[in-house]
DNA sequence: CCTTCCGCTTAACATACATCAAGGAGAAAC
DNA sequence: GTTTCTCCTTGATGTATGTTAAGCGGAAGG
């Protein structure tokens, strides 16, 4: 069950046995399924998710009610509301399943203890921010700048496991484009 | 001098005099010519900067040698490529005064030194950069769903100070408009 | 003072994408 | 099997914004 997510810590720092052990003691599993929501707003979120299994959206819901997503989680990717998670204010984003999921859920108090413990995880968990944030000005980039069939091509190249896994409607929205439009694209580039 | 950034530093957190002190002992001044470029890409960043005077735009080139702008920063903001600083990559982003402007500087040693000495500061900085990433986010939100009316008037009201200092094309290009589409709809809205 | 240049505005036309409307295919429900 | 629902596709039309081109005014430099 801990095997994947060592595997994925361990491309950023090198760890010990007692270390893997110490970091698994504080992660504990949550099932979640299709439909159901891991974050709702306005209760704080007090921890991380890592997917071990399935896809979730995370979306802001507008005044009108409608959805935007901003970001997918699959296999190997973290998800929750950060910024809730950083500054203790209640969740603003929701976060569905989009499959049955299987996630491994790290606490906040535990990982401060963690960063005070073993400082490697404070290396590790400041890389996948700064990655959360270049992926972020690249985003804001490329809906500045780019036509929607190149951010659709980015998208396919980025994600390429994601694209195949989730609804047209869904990759729509994710990238600012109704779904008539996604699809005349794709059929552009067919 | 250091009166400005003092008091921008207590709004979030409290400091005995000689933490001001031990702060201030850190910064150091610099001055910087409309122009002139703070950060080059390819080089490593190792400040991040307080504006204490001026205008700094910051900005992306693309292949075709386009500029995108993704942040301005006048009075009281910071600057810096925070990916860079952060991860030690070499810069990717182009810093460049659009005013002639005076800052402080902050050394990456000097921070980390600062957080374990003061903790209080950590708590600053994650404020801080906890409040970019909302920012960035909300960007990626507006550009993916709103048009180019809609976000020339949340850029308004969220940096007033900035929309009248700057030229008609900087503003059209952090919004991701053509300066003519600008042009036009500051006619509908007059 | 006059000239030059730069940024702003306006207009005419082109295009990407949204919107509205209809139909079809596959999955789920009966 | 039939019905229903959900999602995808396609077409017709509208609109926001891009593109190209021209002129204007103020600032900078002579």
């Amino acid at each position: 069950m801990y095997q994947k997510i060592l595997k994925h810590v361990s491309t950023d720092i090198n760890l010990t046995a007692s270390e893997k052990d110490e970091f698994t003691s504080l992660l504990s599993q949550k099932l979640i399924s299709k439909g159901e929501y891991l974050i709702e707003p306005g209760k704080a979120v007090t921890s991380e998710y890592y997917v071990i299994q399935g896809c979730l959206k995370a979306f802001y819901m507008d005044e009108a009610g409608e959805e935007h997503i901003i970001q997918f989680a699959i296999e190997d990717w973290w998800i929750s509301d950060f910024e809730s998670f950083f500054s203790g204010n209640p969740a603003t984003l929701h976060v569905e399943a989009i499959e049955d999921s299987k996630l491994l859920g790290l606490e906040k108090g535990a990982l401060e203890e963690l960063f005070i413990r073993i400082p490697k995880f404070e290396r590790f968990f400041r890389i996948k921010t700064t990655n959360a944030f270049v992926a972020l000005r690249s985003r804001v980039l490329s809906t500045l700048q780019k036509t929607g069939k190149e951010r659709y091509l980015e998208f396919c190249n980025t994600y390429p496991q994601i694209e195949k896994r989730i609804a047209n409607y869904h990759i729509a929205n994710y990238l600012g484009l109704q779904p008539e439009s996604l699809s005349r694209i794709r059929k552009e580039l067919s």
